[in-house]
DNA sequence: CATCATGATGTTGTTTTGTTACAAAAATCG
DNA sequence: CGATTTTTGTAACAAAACAACATCATGATG
């Protein structure tokens, strides 16, 4: 899905080659295009000093395949004008403002996310996790708790799971990799030097690297493969939000794709892994 | 200007509440609201088979004017192409299709869950995190994951935090609490016994038991304060997904309201905390 | 400077679309 | 089981959009 420019621009850098009562329709438009939205032909037709069928010809002028269509798409422009400009959190915000732009602002990541997702490495990076006989998940930080999920979720997959924090650990570890090891690391920066020492120091051995991580990052550069993303963590923000839920989404995916090449065969026993976890529970009344 | 809800959650909402006719409509709608937007009044009733009337009373009992009204609306509230039906991936998908499944559906709970979110509570719960001399985040499994990020963020307030996942930790700091102490429950299902217990025991102290769980679970019955999610895990999933996300998405409400409680006086405190990493990360070119 | 060609604009009438009023059917309740 | 309310559909009606054609302006050419 292709993401369509904003009618709105387009109108206006259009408006300098526009006729006569086709710039009338435009400037009636432009000042105020959400009334635009709500009017009829005859209203807009009225409003702008010209017939309705210069209306409808200056529709389909821009793409649309009548005035309806046209109103569509202006409507849709307004939205995507706003929405897409993350909202960051002010000092006076209160309890109905803040929580909106902060979701806001995460639904904006992911849409951003989903449509520059790297499927290719994706692909690939299911590939090694696929073939893999021992995962280690790496991160620090905020990215620690994203590799403590990825284990809950790679362990189904009867391979072996190693999370781990401490960068001394890390490098041991790194140095011990072997043949059918994946080291998969997890950074929003890509830049942490430790990270990348051992990401070097595991690419000396046998084992496969995998990043999820900035593209073009050191870290990116130190793997064999790399998930890149291009998260624009808001600068102003002094907590990271968007970009560890975005890295979530993608272990969701990774897991995904290893669910599906295992194949059906497979589905049992994530089921068995699931219900071990009923008899913890309280029965639910459905 | 309004924060007017998204039109899409607000049907998804309502879906529970409407008849016959309206529900086939509203289906309809959900099934493919892109395309409902280009439809007439007509065709859109063939394809929920209703009459056109029932359509237009429809569109009235959600606020609309008419029908063309609440095509804008739609069109409004569509972003960016979500598709709100959460459609499970299935064995056949490929690299082209379970990723925007995932991410859709994903888009879609932080909607939904952003359109229903219990602000009342959540700005309670910013009361008693802001008052607390110590903070306990207890998660099991996935949400233990969850706990460790919110300890990520909160410990930057100059609180103590805890996170731990060990049930026999959880019993031993439960039952140590006093004033003062806030014990944070996470839980997706809000029924794991050993946390309802573990609930039911801090509450037996001076301490405040909070909870960020199912609507109407045990667990946020035994809780002073429950911040109550209706995330609707897919039950075909064998992998719990969106509703850690919406989690996650919540704490960053809670950190964040927690920061303008604080006033501006905390930021510089979060700047130092962010810049102390700095001499840990290959210099970046910007 | 008249005339024609071209393109822009408006008028009219048809078609499509949406809406209202009312009647039939279904559901609800005493 | 019948009265009452609610839901749903039918059909007539109103509004809106559109297409075909007519008119007007513009400007190029003899």
């Amino acid at each position: 899905m292709s993401q369509e420019p904003n009618l709105l621009s387009e109108l206006n850098v259009a408006l300098p080659d526009l006729n006569k009562s086709e710039t009338k329709v435009a400037n009636a438009i432009l000042e105020d295009p959400e009334a635009a939205t709500r009017s009829s032909i005859a209203v807009l037709a009225a409003a702008a000093n010209v017939s309705e069928p210069s209306v409808n010809r200056f529709c389909k002028r821009f793409g649309a395949t009548g005035f309806p269509d046209f109103k569509l798409r202006l409507a849709r422009s307004l939205v995507s004008g706003v929405r897409y400009i993350s909202r960051a959190v002010e000092m006076g915000d209160d309890i109905e403002t803040y929580p909106r732009k902060l979701f806001d602002n995460t639904i904006t990541a992911l849409i951003l996310a989903r449509d520059q997702l790297p499927l290719g490495a994706i692909e690939r990076a299911v590939d090694y996790l696929a073939q893999a006989r021992h995962i280690y998940f790496l991160g620090l930080g905020t990215s620690a708790a994203v590799a403590m999920d990825a284990e809950h979720k790679f362990f189904r997959f009867k391979v072996p799971v190693t999370t781990c924090t401490d960068p001394l650990m890390h490098r041991m570890l790194a140095a011990g990799g072997g043949v059918g090891d994946v080291f998969f690391f997890i950074s929003h920066t890509g830049r942490t030097e430790s990270l990348v020492e051992t990401a070097e120091l595991a690419r000396t051995t046998e084992a496969i690297v995998v990043s999820l991580t900035a593209e073009g990052s050191p870290l990116a550069e130190s793997s064999h493969l790399s998930i890149g993303l291009s998260v624009a963590e808001n600068t102003e923000e002094y907590l990271p939000m968007t970009s560890r839920i975005v890295q979530l989404a993608v272990l969701d995916v990774l897991a995904t794709g290893m669910t599906l090449r295992r194949g059906e065969g497979i589905l049992p026993h994530l089921a068995r892994i699931k219900d071990s976890l009923k008899s913890t529970r309280f029965p639910s009344r459905d």
